[in-house]
DNA sequence: TGACTAAGGTCTACTTAGTAG
DNA sequence: CTACTAAGTAGACCTTAGTCA
């Protein structure tokens, strides 16, 4: 039985979308319907993306990313340190988004 | 007729493959034989993914940012800097990585 | 060569209906 | 309620066979 807490570069996406769904405090089913899916539906697609059983493409990943607060290539980041920057580094002011880009000359 | 110049959120990764392969200075033949695919069909489909008729699935992307050295989640970022700052972050030293997470905080 | 496209078969996401805790 | 699954339909990708500069 695979866990979660490997991680291999096939699943990330599932990984990345029960961490933050888990740490927004909200089922499955209410994380779809936030993020447009039908209601009928939304339990089912979302419970498919986090086992890793589907993927969900761009555009639905931006809609949860939305209501999540997260940008698209968080979910596509392996490493958890620079998954949790990807997430907090919109909410910085300028300066400081210069400084890090400053860094890396 | 929507252009590259624009970056609508869904035709980000076609933006961001040609972007890359051009950088370095392959054709889309060569990227997708040097990326595993079968030469037989690599034109058109490393084709089809940059005009964004079709989108590469995380494996594909994967292999496709091992040639061009980008990391996945490179392809689905948006803002410009940020995308740069995605691409070189693995190959700073440890001591400016913290020095970077030290800045979110 | 390199970039690009239409068409059809193949594969996968999505929908429906349903189980179990 | 929540998490989860099987099965079939709908829609997306992949392959083939080409064009054009």
């Amino acid at each position: 039985m695979p866990g979660l807490s490997q991680g291999t570069k096939l699943d990330i996406v599932a990984i990345r979308l029960k961490q933050a769904r888990l740490a927004a405090g909200l089922s499955q089913r209410e994380l779809g319907i936030m993020a447009g899916l039908d209601p009928s539906g939304a339990s089912t697609r979302m419970n498919q993306y986090e086992r890793g059983k589907h993927v969900p493409n761009v555009a639905m990943l931006a809609q949860i990313g939305r209501v999540l607060s997260k940008p698209v290539a968080y979910f596509y980041t392996m490493d958890d340190r620079l998954a949790e920057f990807l997430a907090e580094y919109e909410k910085l002011p300028k300066s400081k988004k210069d400084k890090i880009l400053e860094i890396i000359r």
